[in-house]
DNA sequence: GTCTATAAAGGGATAGAC
DNA sequence: GTCTATCCCTTTATAGAC
């Protein structure tokens, strides 16, 4: 077999793998993990039933893999966030338009599917943990931008990581009830960081 | 038969019914709808498998008389909420104050629940309908006491729905975030109605 | 009203041909 | 690499005895 053979067929093992991953992407961050039927999946992505099993292990081993992938992506956007930006104002508001921007099948269905993957508890212990690990730490890169905002003036006083909390909580919010259509706003991340922004005028110590 | 007989029977039916609902709130709340087992239901409750039969059509039909249930009791703590406080501050500060209570089993399942509900895609038409315009109700009573509290100079200006929606995502994203015991925080009303209150000293112009 | 046993269906996973 | 057919376990739902 010639390398330029070997080549191809990892490009279609590729191309096959993604098509998959962007299919369950949706279909689990629409109907969640159990809901979910392999065959919604390959169907979806144009498959036979059978061929899923030839590119992951099993259900879980799909669902696992496009967490860990999604989380390692959101942190790479908080680093693009803190590179692009120098304010920690405007790396909030730019990653905050980020996350709700993409009609549907970018931001929205991963960040989704991230929170439902940390409420889920059908995981082993080992994967949850390092599903937990991942998430945390980018709870804590967004609190360090918080406290780097709270330095310069820009974010209120208070408990950094109780703000973290508030914060997410919000923008995490705001993506379930867009998700479901019933009273669909256009998210402004002026508004989102409302509740953290300082108001000039009071307590002006600084 | 006499009528003692029949009382005491529909007492029973009424206790069987009781336990089965509580069990479902709490497992339909925090594995999902799919991921529930009519077993998991029946255990918590402890009864058998086959008495579920005997009170509830299908899997289904508890599901929706749950949620409508719960959506009922949420627009009675509104009503609640304006009958004991004057303020519209003081209403939605007691209102969110009530939805983080009660560790676990009061509050919380209970809104999660509502908030997959809405959420998810394998009910009919006719029934996803209802329990939207149950909510709807409910949202648009949030929406009033907003009003009310910009016309009093409490709440900040801006659209009252979209205010309501920022409003409500924060509270839900909370929950969800409590819910998960990742990083847990004890939720303060005053907190979370810092995005909807008006801070004084500026454009005071009442 | 309550239980156990069983039927019926659904869906995850595998086998084997092409 | 891809497909169809099938296995088999899980879970919903029913039957029938007590």
């Amino acid at each position: 077999m010639s390398p330029r053979k070997n080549e191809k067929i990892q490009e279609i093992r590729d191309i096959r793998q993604h098509e998959l991953k962007e299919a369950a992407i949706e279909l689990f961050g629409t109907k969640g993990y159990a809901a979910t039927k392999i065959s919604d999946i390959t169907n979806k992505a144009e498959q036979s039933h059978g061929l899923f099993y030839h590119y992951f292990k099993s259900k879980e081993d799909l669902y696992v893999k496009v967490i860990l992938e999604l989380l390692t992506v959101i942190i790479g956007t908080v680093d693009q966030a803190e590179e692009e930006h120098d304010s920690p104002l405007k790396q909030l508001e730019w990653l905050t338009e980020v996350t709700h921007s993409g009609s549907l099948r970018d931001g929205v269905h991963r960040h989704i599917l991230i929170m439902q993957a940390l409420y889920s508890d059908h995981l082993t212990q080992e994967v949850k943990e390092e599903i937990v690990g991942k998430y945390r730490f980018m709870v804590e890169r967004i609190e360090h931008i918080i406290i780097r905002g709270q330095i310069s003036g820009e974010f209120i006083e208070g408990d950094a990581e109780e703000l973290a909390v508030y914060h997410l909580s919000l923008v995490h919010g705001l993506l379930l009830t867009n998700a479901r259509k019933i009273s669909p706003i256009k998210v402004s991340a002026e508004k989102v960081l409302r509740q953290l922004k300082r108001h000039p005028g009071q307590g002006d110590d600084q």
